[in-house]
DNA sequence: ATGAAGATTGCCT
DNA sequence: GGCAATCTTCATG
């Protein structure tokens, strides 16, 4: 079942928690992966200073300025993508969801094969745990910006989970998984962020094994150079 | 034009 | 726990 529009609609902080246990699934020639999502933070927007929007509109950044339900995926650090959900606060707010991390529901061995560096098994917990593993695993980069995630005929879409209120009742299809009993959600700092980090928008399960760790943001020493 | 920092990760000691 | 990799974006001169 696809996720609505009007679910993006709202401001990024009540959508993150929403966001977990949903599933975001791209496909591409090479098939499908999905992955639930686990642990998930929220950006205000232009009224936050650790949000990419915060300074206005820029090329790198004009999809979070348009409408909800589309991806926004940037580059960082030279090598890393991570992807975002677009979501509506106030008018012109930019807010967005960071997808920080989650499970591998379809497609594990696809997502492995993208993961691996060298010859160690990746165990499926560490699949997608972290914001830049998870785009490795779906293969998000910026041809992903702007995708629309609500509509089926996209590669990249979100869709509700199994046993998820809208499926409560229906009878369950041979082969879908039971519905699962509500999990715990916890809230805390952002992960690595240099402002407003004492602000709690980073939402995860508790105990849930794919969620990353930790990290305050450290600010890297400046390049030394020796004559 | 130039430089510093970054919503990170993997490998090293 | 420390640090390098690698390059785009943004701010400043």
């Amino acid at each position: 079942m696809l996720i609505s529009r009007e679910f993006f609609a709202r401001p990024s902080v009540e959508v993150a928690p929403d966001l977990l246990g949903r599933v975001l699934e791209h496909e591409t020639a090479d098939g499908v992966v999905a992955v639930e999502l686990t642990e998930v933070e929220a950006y205000a927007g232009r009224s936050d200073p650790a949000s990419h929007a915060y300074r206005g509109k820029t090329q790198r950044n004009a999809v979070m300025f348009g409408p909800p339900g589309h991806a926004y995926v940037y580059f960082t650090y030279g090598m890393h993508f991570c992807v975002n959900m677009v979501c509506l606060g106030e008018e012109g707010s930019a807010s967005a969801v960071l997808l920080r991390a989650g499970a591998i529901t379809a497609g594990e061995d696809l997502a492995r094969a993208r993961r691996t560096r060298s010859e160690n098994r990746l165990a499926p917990r560490d699949l997608a745990r972290g914001p830049a593993r998870l785009c490795q695993a779906l293969a998000i980069d910026r041809s992903q910006d702007g995708a629309d995630v609500c509509v089926a005929s996209s590669p990249l879409r979100m869709l509700g989970a199994a046993g998820n209120p809208a499926r409560s009742g229906t009878v369950l299809a041979r082969g879908d998984d039971p519905p699962r009993p509500p999990r715990r959600i916890l809230t805390g700092p952002r992960v690595g962020v240099s402002s407003a980090a004492e602000i709690p928008w980073r939402f995860w399960y508790d105990g849930d094994p794919t969620v990353s760790v930790y990290r305050p943001h450290v600010p890297r020493r400046p390049k030394l150079v020796t004559p």
